[in-house]
DNA sequence: CCTATTGGGGAACGATCGTTTCCTAATCAA
DNA sequence: TTGATTAGGAAACGATCGTTCCCCAATAGG
């Protein structure tokens, strides 16, 4: 097998970065949802033909699917490094609600998260929206048990926390901020509702 | 002015009830959304002809508008009979809470919430839809507001919280409850979210 | 060179969308 | 009984949907 030579295949090559394309899908997915994006939105969205983006792609729920993960790459490898610079578990756990609160307000709360409008508009009909949006949540929810657990390794979180039941919770909240953000509270109620989280780890 | 005498207006009277039609249509918008819900669907559920449909309603979205003002007021007067019984302001918030996780799993969570449903799909680009999202979201938060207001008052919940910061988290966590829902976790975990969001009125 | 293969782009397709029209049925006022 | 008004229901409408087709351009291999 090749492994070093990276050939290129045969044909025409493609004019356009698929990510770059794909970045720009998420914009029309997100504010729109699955259902309202028309193809015809899309493409222009994309700056790309009809007949071109089913080169591309194999269908419109293609083109989601692939903007789905496209944005969750993105959004965890931000998240990955914010936590990064956590000093502790107990800053790590402050660290990811404030990167959700700071997604839940303005042009970026208005526009909404992708998991969340996944799950609301097609995870009941759509096998492999569910699959994806379980996905996500499991591991957004494994990774607040992880920080929790951190934190009370490092004496940062009381040992007396459920770190379980409190990861669960706060799925919840980051959750429902994204909802909210929809409807545009500003940047300080979001993170008012970050603080007073934060309080269920004293 | 006539306020005794319910005089029947001119024309053939309506065969079916408004009311028990929008029924059918909640359950549609609610699993469907707003966009998915065709009105081929719609007028299959409501058990009407597509013409009968427009003699009711203006058209598609003032269908769905009747929808989710049906819907808010079901929901609250379950919600009010629910808090009548409250022992006291930490129970209510309680019964509360539970009143959404109640709704959050098995059917009528993968049904889903119509007031999350809106805000995701339609809040961005429809002022009317805005408006009734963000209206109903001010009641909850203010009933929660108030609700941990009177258990200050009656010695349930300690002074020391702060009931508007308070408030808004709880509306997160019955928001993202919701969502949570969508991908059905089963009963215990949705209830569990309700004990760990009550350790904030300790 | 020629052939094979793939991409770009626009026109065209059938299907379905939300809505209107049209005819009949049922009610009230006169 | 007649006229006005509204509902029930089916058929039809134009618009838009997602998708395919077709022609040309660009690349690789022979």
């Amino acid at each position: 097998m090749d492994i070093n030579t990276a050939m290129r295949p045969p044909g025409r090559p493609r004019e356009f970065e698929i990510e770059e394309a794909l970045d720009k899908a998420i914009v029309v997915f997100s504010e729109r949802g699955y259902h309202a994006a028309s193809i015809s939105g899309l493409k222009d969205a994309m700056g790309l033909a009809a007949g071109s983006l089913y080169k591309a792609f194999k269908d419109k729920k293609a083109i989601f699917l692939a903007s789905f993960d496209r944005y969750k790459q993105v959004r965890n490898a931000l998240l990955d490094q914010e936590l990064a610079e956590g000093a502790n578990g107990r800053d790590k756990v402050s660290r990811m609600l404030r990167f959700y609160a700071e997604a839940s307000h303005g042009v970026s709360g208005r526009r909404g998260c992708l998991v969340v409008g996944t799950a609301i508009e097609l995870a009941v009909y759509d096998t492999e929206a569910a699959e994806r949006v379980g996905r996500s949540m499991a591991r957004s929810e494994a990774l607040f048990d992880t920080l929790i657990r951190e934190g009370q390794a490092d004496g940062s979180i009381p040992a007396a926390i459920d770190p379980a039941a409190t990861a669960r919770l706060l799925l919840s909240v980051t959750q429902g901020l994204r909802v909210l953000g929809k409807t545009g509270p500003n940047r300080d109620r979001a993170f008012s509702v970050v603080d007073t989280a934060m309080k269920l780890l004293d």
